[in-house]
DNA sequence: CCAGAGTGCTCATACGTATGAACGTGCAGC
DNA sequence: GCTGCACGTTCATACGTATGAGCACTCTGG
């Protein structure tokens, strides 16, 4: 019942061990193509089957790529999070022909996962492995760069002392690319609305916010510019009464917030004042916003791409690839109103 | 920049490779607590982490469990068919502390995806694995039982001269309870509509409709109960104006089929006929059908527990398990109309 | 008829860990 | 002062594979 080995599949064909691993593993050079059939035979009939952790000690290489994220996946897929970067990375996994571990047993009692358990990382079973997630850990993503493992992370993320090689969606493109094409429209006045989440994706909307208004020689009086994330009755006030004619938020919640306070005050959007968001709206059949696309099933072929990238060329320098995101057009940008002009 | 060994640390703790293994892998009773703190300073600064090819060669156990689908899982994760499965599953295993593989490496040309590839079989490099999927492969899966390989299946597969031990949902007991609760309703007469699909899942529906049909002494009159997956004509004349009362569906497609050929015709769900149907209805807006709810995240944590214990009890006989489906109510269901009583 | 090259295969070893067996030391008991 | 034992540690080995080096043999060309 114990699995064959090739010591096994040696005897029964009556050759060497190492000549069943060569014609195994495709080193048939030296191999007459009857002997290779009389080993093929054995291995056919004692079912044998190459023992992975064997050859992984061996080699040091498992065509085995990790998934972490440092929440569990799949309650979030369903809301969209992580579910197009699955889609990709399982789907490039798939045609260079590599499995995938997600990595679960890290998760600890708060929810929260570790790579470092007990000083065991269970990462390096794979290969290699692509990190992402909202609430991804420094710390150990520090760690992780320190010891010298392979991985690149799915977002931008900054750690002092560690080059961490990401997958970036280049928000600063987009919001300049934005606020451009809201200025051409004609909007010279704009508000900024922020989140108060901390993290280089928002930074880096904010970057390219404050780029296009400079280059752009506009107007910005944004409260959450300063950094205040809520809309408080005073801005809304503000925002009907003062020149503003384009808002961008950062999140369609805002977004969604901003246009009920405009109602209770009788304004609407697009007609008062234009909105547009620098997030994916997905599919829901609410409002449709002018926002971005976060090409996140490309992003996660690319991850996987990146990390065979790394394999294969150890020596080179790892590097952050940006990845454009493209701006659709929705039902919430119009030029500025007449009675603002 | 090469990953320290046991033997590194030992030589930096000045003690022997094994005893670091011994610290290492907590089998410390004759290791006294100065040698321990001695080891444990060394494996920090060292930065060790145990090699899991390593570990894995030496134990045979990996702590990695296997998901194999015979299709690429995401696509179809997203139509909830998988997803529920995928939830349960991942949940569970981070519980108890395993990891999962998602074998992706196995797909075909054709979309397929095979678990023999060449001879070899990937899944072997975890320590058992849950199939699922609608489009099992019969013949791998006979092929995998004979190899000893240790596994489970969800939802019933039959192959000749093979065991499988599965999780399934109890399709057969649902079946009987709804035509149950439907004749406790008054309801006499059924047809059954078949949906033409030859599988377990849909052999044990109508075992358990003819059953509660024969038991209660009822009466039926089903085109598809004799194998005819399509509504008709001649079949919605005949339901018009027969005796039948009530109708069990195969699937919510069927079931919205009859429907619209209903309505044609000028009769409505559930003043004419009541209408129950053998599938989970997720949870789209639509019509709230009478139907059954297959426990899906619940038979993905159970499938991982039964691979669980028969890996904890190898000797013992390997065994299929039912899960039950609670029946709910929805809109499709009423007394009979009593122009037909 | 010998040097040299090529062919078909095997030997031996390393990968990093876990663990039963064994070894040496110190100490208690008689 | 010898026996026996507990303690702390190391030895040696096995897990299954891949591969450079090496060996025996055959053939070719000069």
């Amino acid at each position: 019942m114990k699995a064959p080995r090739q010591s096994d599949v040696a005897r029964l064909a009556g050759v060497s061990q190492s000549a069943v691993s060569r014609v195994v593993s495709g080193d048939i050079d030296r191999i007459p193509a009857e002997t290779q059939e009389r080993i093929r035979a054995a291995v056919k009939e004692l079912g044998y089957v190459p023992n992975a952790a064997a050859r992984n000690l061996r080699n040091k290489r498992n065509r085995l790529l990790g998934v972490h994220t440092f929440e569990a996946v799949f309650p979030h897929a369903r809301d969209d999070f992580y579910f197009e970067f699955l889609l990709g990375i399982e789907e490039r996994a798939e045609e260079i022909g590599y499995d995938l571990v997600l990595f679960t047993s890290t998760g600890t009692s708060d929810g929260r996962r570790r790579i470092y358990r007990d000083g065991t990382n269970r990462l390096n079973l794979a290969d290699g492995t692509v990190l992402l997630g909202a609430a991804t850990d420094r710390e150990e993503l520090a760690r992780l760069w320190h010891d010298g493992y392979l991985f690149v992370h799915i977002g931008r993320r900054e750690v002092a002392g560690a080059e961490i090689p990401c997958i970036i969606p280049d928000y600063v493109s987009a919001a300049d690319r934005l606020v451009t094409s809201l200025a051409e429209r004609g909007h010279r006045h704009f508000a900024y609305l922020h989140s108060g989440i901390e993290q280089e994706a928002y930074a880096d909307r904010r970057a390219g916010y404050r780029n296009a208004i400079e280059r752009l020689g506009l107007h910005d009086r944004s409260p959450g510019f300063r950094g205040e994330p809520e809309l408080t009755e005073e801005w809304l006030v503000g925002m009907a009464s003062g020149p503003e004619t384009a808002v961008v938020a950062e999140t369609i919640g805002l977004a969604e917030q901003l246009r009920i306070g405009l109602a209770a005050r009788g304004l609407s959007i697009p007609a008062d004042l234009s909105v547009a968001v620098l997030e994916g709206s997905g599919d829901e059949s609410g409002q449709r916003w002018d926002c971005l696309v976060v090409p996140r099933k490309e992003i996660g072929r690319l991850a996987i791409d990146a990390l065979v990238a790394r394999m294969e060329n150890p020596d080179e320098e790892p590097v952050s690839r940006l990845v454009a995101c493209e701006l659709v057009a929705g039902e919430t940008v119009a030029v500025p109103p007449q009675s603002k002009e």
